[in-house]
DNA sequence: ACCCTGACTTAGCATTCCGGTT
DNA sequence: AACCGGAATGCTAAGTCAGGGT
C-alpha cells in the first residue's frame, strides 16, 4: 500500500499548503428512502385514529422511536418538534392536529420495538447476508484514492433525517434535521479523476477541485447552518501527519514553557488591566488544562464556557477555608455540558488579581472582560511559532502521563499490575482535562458480578491449599516420588489460582477507579502514543495491551517511529 | 478592531459486535 | 443455540482557530 518507502508518513509533503495532488471517490451513501408504516399502525389524535401524509407521518416516526426518551417529556424539546412538525403537515392535518398533548404514537412507538426485537432475532443466514451487504458498500464507498494511497474514509454515510438532540441544555433541541438531498451536496476531488456519479435522475450541488482542504464531501446542516464534511480516517496519511505535527508542537511548547511561565508570573504585576487578565487566564489554562473558550452566540447553543469565557457567576474567592489561604472554586458547564468542579489553591498574586477582575460587575458579566480567545492566541503566537490555547493542553496530559507512568511503574510487577499502573496513569490525565462520563447502567450489577468471581475464586483458592497441605503431610509420611509429584503439581495449581485471583483483583480495582472518568478522548486525543509505544517496549507490555485494532491503526506512525528511549 | 465562516479536532453517548457462559 | 456483558465501533454534536471581509 505504500510502496516503496517503508513509512508513508515519511513521504514528502507539500509546501504550497496544498494537501493533495490526486483525489478520487465514489462520493457519499444516502441515508434510505422512508418507509411508510404499514396501514395497520395508527396514529391517533384526541383519541380517534388519523391517517398521515407521507411527510408527516415520517416526522411523527423521528418522535415515536424517542418516545421511551426523557428528552420526549422537555418543554423546549416539544415545542420545537411541533413547530417544525407542523411545517410538513397537509393543510388539513395542520389545522385538525394543533396540540401535541393530544397526539398518541405509543402504536407507532410499539412497532418500532417489535421491529428491532425481530431484528435482533434474525437467523444467522439473514444476519450473515447484511453484513456481507455492508462489507461490499464499505468496499465500494469506504475507500478513496488521494495522491498514491487507498485510504479508509471515516464517515462515508450521510446522516439521516431525524430530531436534533443537542446535548446539554440546547434550546434548538427537538428540531427536525432535514433529510439530505444530492442537491445539496458538494463533492470535492481532482479534475483528473472519474469524479462521482450523483443517483439517477438527481445533481450535485456542485463539483469542485479545492486540493487546499482535505475533505471529499460537504453539505450545510439545517440546525445551526453550520456545513458538514465527510474526511478521511484516523488511519490515514492525512490525518497521522497531522497528529505528529500536534504533538511535535506540543513538544516545542515544553523547550520553552518554563520561559513562559516565569513571564505570565510578572504579567500578573502587569499596570495594564488586559495584561493581567491574559496572564491569568493562560495561568488557568496551564494549570488547570482549561480549554480556550470561544464567544458563543447567545440562545443558539447551550450556556457553556471556557477560560476566556467564564463569567463572574462560574467562582468564588475564599481568603481562607480549609485550612488553606487563597482558593478558587471553580464551578461551570464546558463543551458537551459536562460540568467543572474544582476547589484549588492559587498563588497570592492570581487571588488579589481575580479579586480586582471581580469589583464592581455583576454574576453574569464576563470575568476575563479585556479578553478574548483571538487576543490570549495572538499573544501565544508571538511566544512561540504555532502555540495556541489548546497545545497546553496537549502539553500538559502528555508530560502528565510521562511522569505518571515513570512514578508509577514498578519493574517487578507482573503484565497485569503494570496495565493497571498504565491505566492509573492514563486516569489523571483524564483527571486533569475533565473527561467524564455518565457511570454506566449496568455499573454496579457488573461489579457485583465481579465481586461473585472473586469470592469463587477466593474459595477456590483455600480448597487447593487445603489439597496442597494434605498433599504435602502425605509426602512426609510415604517420602516416595509420586506423593512428591503430587505436592509440585498442588503447589503449581494454587500459584495459578493466586495469579488468576490476582487478576481480577486488579481488574475489579481498575474499573471501581474508572466509574465516572473516560479515558478513551485523553487516549486518543491528547496523549503522544510515542510514550506509550516506548513504554511497552521498555516493560516488555504487548501493544496490544494497550492499544486495539483501531487504535493500533491510527498510532501506525508512533509504533514504527518511537523506540524505548523516547522522550516526550 | 470586529465579525463571520470554513475547516478541522475533540467529545460523550448509542449501537453493534464478539467471545464466553449457560 | 440463546444469552449476556464488555469492548469496539459508529455517530454526530460541540469545540478550536485561522483567515477573509468590512
Amino acid at each position: 500500500m505504500s510502496g516503496p518507502l517503508d513509512y508513508q508518513w515519511e513521504e514528502e509533503r507539500y509546501t504550497d499548503g496544498s494537501k493533495w495532488r490526486f483525489l478520487e471517490h465514489k462520493g457519499p451513501v444516502f441515508a434510505p428512502p422512508y418507509e411508510p408504516l404499514p396501514s395497520k399502525v395508527k396514529f391517533y389524535y384526541d383519541g380517534k385514529p388519523m391517517k398521515l401524509s407521507a411527510p408527516a407521518e415520517e416526522v411523527a416516526t423521528f418522535f415515536a422511536k424517542m418516545l421511551d426518551h426523557e428528552y420526549t417529556t422537555k418543554d423546549i424539546f416539544r415545542k420545537n418538534f411541533f413547530k417544525d412538525w407542523r411545517k410538513e403537515m397537509t393543510s388539513e392535518e395542520k389545522s385538525k392536529i394543533t396540540d401535541l398533548n393530544k397526539c398518541d404514537f405509543t402504536e407507532m412507538s410499539d412497532y418500532f420495538k417489535v421491529q428491532s426485537e425481530a431484528r435482533k432475532q434474525m437467523s444467522k443466514e439473514e444476519k450473515q447476508k447484511i453484513k456481507e451487504e455492508n462489507e461490499r458498500i464499505l468496499q465500494e464507498y469506504g475507500f478513496c484514492v488521494m495522491d498514491n494511497h487507498r485510504e479508509r474514509i471515516g464517515n462515508f454515510r450521510i446522516e439521516p433525517p431525524g430530531l436534533f438532540r443537542g446535548r446539554g441544555d440546547h434550546p434548538k433541541m427537538g428540531m427536525l434535521k432535514r433529510r439530505i438531498r444530492p442537491e445539496d451536496i458538494i463533492i470535492n476531488c481532482s479534475k483528473d479523476s472519474k469524479h462521482p456519479k450523483p443517483p439517477p435522475g438527481t445533481k450535485w450541488k456542485e463539483v469542485r477541485h479545492d486540493n487546499k482542504v482535505t475533505w471529499l464531501v460537504s453539505w450545510t446542516e439545517n440546525i445551526q447552518g453550520s456545513i458538514k464534511y465527510i474526511m478521511l480516517n484516523p488511519s490515514s496519511r492525512i490525518k497521522g501527519e497531522k497528529d505528529w505535527q500536534k504533538y511535535e508542537t506540543a513538544r516545542r511548547l515544553k523547550k520553552c514553557v518554563d520561559r513562559l511561565r516565569s513571564q505570565y508570573r510578572d504579567d500578573w504585576k502587569s499596570k495594564e488591566m488586559r495584561i493581567r487578565q491574559r496572564a491569568v487566564a493562560l495561568y488557568f489554562i496551564d494549570k488547570l488544562a482549561l480549554r480556550a473558550g470561544n464567544e458563543k452566540e447567545e440562545g443558539e447553543t447551550a450556556d457553556t464556557v471556557g477560560c476566556c469565557s467564564l463569567r463572574v457567576e462560574h467562582i468564588k474567592l475564599y481568603p481562607e477555608i480549609d485550612g488553606q489561604e487563597f482558593v478558587v472554586e471553580f464551578d461551570f458547564l464546558g463543551k458537551d455540558s459536562i460540568r467543572y468542579y474544582n476547589k484549588i489553591p492559587v498563588e497570592k498574586r492570581v487571588f488579589k488579581n481575580l479579586q480586582l477582575f471581580l469589583e464592581n460587575k455583576q454574576p453574569e458579566d464576563d470575568l476575563f472582560d479585556r479578553l478574548n480567545t483571538s487576543i490570549l492566541n495572538k499573544h501565544l503566537q508571538e511566544l512561540m511559532d504555532g502555540l495556541t490555547a489548546k497545545v497546553f493542553r496537549t502539553y500538559n496530559a502528555s508530560i502528565t502521563l510521562q511522569q505518571q507512568l515513570k512514578e508509577l511503574t514498578s519493574p517487578e510487577e507482573n503484565i497485569p499490575a503494570k496495565i493497571l499502573s498504565y491505566n492509573r496513569a492514563n486516569r489523571a490525565v483524564a483527571i486533569l482535562c475533565n473527561h467524564q462520563r455518565a457511570p454506566p447502567k449496568t455499573f454496579e450489577k457488573s461489579m457485583q458480578n465481579l465481586q461473585t468471581k472473586i469470592d469463587a475464586k477466593k474459595d477456590q483458592l483455600s480448597d487447593a491449599r487445603r489439597e496442597l497441605k494434605s498433599a504435602k503431610a502425605d509426602a512426609k509420611v510415604r517420602k516416595d516420588e509420586k506423593t512428591k509429584k503430587a505436592v509440585e503439581t498442588k503447589k503449581k495449581a494454587v500459584q495459578r489460582i493466586e495469579e488468576q485471583l490476582m487478576k481480577l483483583e486488579v481488574q475489579a480495582t481498575d474499573r471501581e477507579e474508572n466509574k465516572q472518568i473516560a479515558l478513551g478522548t485523553s487516549k486518543l486525543n491528547y496523549l503522544d502514543p510515542r510514550i506509550s509505544v516506548a513504554w511497552c517496549k521498555k516493560w516488555n507490555v504487548p501493544i496490544e495491551k494497550i492499544y486495539n485494532k483501531t487504535q493500533r491503526e491510527k498510532f501506525a506512525w508512533a509504533i514504527d517511529m518511537a523506540d524505548e528511549d523516547f522522550e516526550f
